[in-house]
DNA sequence: ATGACTTATCCAATAAGA
């Protein structure tokens, strides 16, 4: 199975390049985050000519995940486990089980900057997140995978000096994917297609891109005995360039499970 | 060149992104 995660920044504005790509790419199973649309303005059918059912949980303005897949679609699930608002919640998860695979799509908030309280809504969601991977992990092969707005360590920005005070990189961000880890999932590190570091997001601003200033915050994580058997891992940094982008690129896994229905 | 912000929304100035 082929398994995908994608930052689409509005499912709308993308939907030419996320048609082309999915033609090419060929994905069993995509995660999106950021269709900011509302689920009935998703552009399912769209999709469903390339084979995809769709799973949808948006609002409009802001947020908004979904996935897509060829291999089934059972189970959805919209939200976390007492998951916590902003003051209300907010669509930034959805789960569903494809081809025998449990998959969620996850869209952590970003926090803004530590002290305000939108970092304590962050490290709330994460903790919501944890709760839920911990009720759900076990009977199936199981992923998270989606935008976490932290980097995971140091060598996760272009220059950490650059992230002093800021968010997605503090302690109790890198804590809180470690409590993801020790409930059993691993950090499925894709092969980046150019340069050292598999950064997935650029700012749109000043060059970054080609500069290559990013950072590695969308992540792959899946349990041990699925990661096992990843075959090829790679941030699609061809899917950044030209006319429209989203400013994350997606991430790609190949692995041995084979679809059950 | 991979190239110097982009998105949706009360349609235009703003909030949000990270």
């Amino acid at each position: 199975m082929r398994l995908a995660t994608w930052n689409v920044n509005s499912v709308t504005a993308r939907l030419p390049r996320l048609l082309d790509w999915l033609a090419t790419t060929k994905p069993d199973v995509v995660c999106l985050q950021e269709i900011k649309c509302s689920a009935e303005a998703f552009p399912a059918a769209a999709v469903a000519e390339l084979g995809y059912e769709t799973a949808a949980h948006g609002d409009g303005r802001w947020n908004g995940v979904a996935l897509l897949s060829k291999v089934g679609l059972d189970a959805v699930t919209r939200g976390l486990v007492d998951q916590p608002g902003f003051p209300d919640p907010e669509p930034r998860a959805i789960g569903a089980t494809c081809g025998g695979v449990r998959i969620w799509s996850v869209y952590v908030p970003n926090g803004r900057e530590p002290g305000h309280a939108h970092y304590a809504y962050k490290l709330a969601w994460l903790t919501a997140l944890r709760n839920t991977v911990a009720a759900e992990l076990g009977p199936a092969p199981f992923v998270v995978a989606g935008d976490f707005n932290v980097a995971p360590t140091d060598d996760d920005v272009w220059d950490p000096a650059a992230f002093v005070g800021a968010t997605h990189v503090t302690p109790p961000e890198r804590e809180a994917l470690a409590s993801l880890r020790e409930a059993g999932l691993v950090d499925v590190v894709p092969r980046p297609l150019k340069y050292d570091h598999p950064f997935t997001y650029w700012d749109y601003r000043a060059g970054a891109f080609p500069k290559n200033l990013g950072m590695r915050i969308d992540l792959f994580y899946a349990d041990a005995a699925l990661a096992a058997t990843v075959s090829d891992a790679y941030v699609d940094r061809d899917a950044r360039k030209g006319k429209t982008p989203s400013d994350h690129a997606p991430i790609v896994v190949d692995v041995a499970q084979s679809v059950v229905a």
